[in-house]
DNA sequence: TATTGTTATACTCTATAACTATA
DNA sequence: TATAGTTATAGAGTATAACAATA
């Protein structure tokens, strides 16, 4: 459980802080990444696993450099991660014959059935979410945070 | 330097991800605290430092309970957050004779100075992504996360 | 009994550097 | 020589549990 920021006492002053990206983003992301691990528990997996899943389910066959680019993940940051999908047999690693350094990373029955399972997770919780704005509210906010994460 | 997704080889499907808020944020909310850290470091303070600086310029004499609940910092989290701020002499804990468990904070001469520099690089920061959102994108979004964050 | 601050500890995510085996 | 994956390790931030001093 994280502690969150007392809103409501307006005793205390802070500052420009309320008028910071970077600290909204911080409240906000926090609130949402708590709540979303909570939400998979059942399943077992965290957002970051069930993102390598749901890349993994499109594009059979990827390399891990290749999803470390897709996803923002450094190379040996994945090495733990796949591990663990890897043990779990919710994914698997198979050697590329044309490239004997290279994976090509596959996505199993079992993981597939676990990425099922943790999408209706993240179904609900974008939903739940998705209730705290107003209509619309959704789209203009993933629209401008794109537009703060991509120089475009 | 943190890896960031590729947006542009669209050869990679990534699902469902780009619409999902907890995807959208834990991006931006990367890039914002890299740029920020690292236009922080010349002052050599890290933003969380800083808030707490900034809570103690506003509010002097607060106990770390009550930083703690206005930041959603826990209080055995905080505790090495005010030594180094303590060590370096840019803040202060003094006893309170109404209550000797407490400790009242309160911001010194140095470290009202170092807030001001950290202040300018994150004015900066902020008016740098700004510009990568339509004029009243900012209050836009401050809205939308604000929302986000907050139950009702 | 409850609260304030503290210690100790663990987990997640991110980061660098250096290694190996291939290419 | 460059690349793919790996190992080892470190730093932030967040989390829990348990304790001493005080209320």
């Amino acid at each position: 459980m994280t502690i969150m920021p007392d809103t409501r006492s307006a005793a205390i002053d802070l500052g420009d802080l309320p008028r910071q990206l970077d600290y909204a983003l911080r409240r906000a992301q926090l609130v949402l990444a708590q709540d979303l691990s909570a939400a998979l528990e059942p399943v077992g997996l965290r957002p970051l696993q069930v993102a390598v899943l749901s890349v993994l389910r499109g594009n059979p066959g990827l390399r891990q450099s290749e999803i470390g680019a897709a996803l923002g993940i450094r190379p040996a940051n994945l090495v733990p991660l796949i591990d663990e999908l890897e043990r779990r047999t919710l994914a698997e690693r198979r050697p590329i014959p044309a490239d004997r350094r290279a994976n090509g990373l596959f996505i199993t029955p079992a993981g597939s059935a676990a990425h099922a399972k943790a999408r209706a997770c993240i179904d609900a919780h974008e939903v739940r979410f998705a209730a705290r704005l107003r209509a619309g509210g959704k789209d203009q906010l993933l629209n401008l945070l794109g537009r703060l994460a991509n120089p475009a």
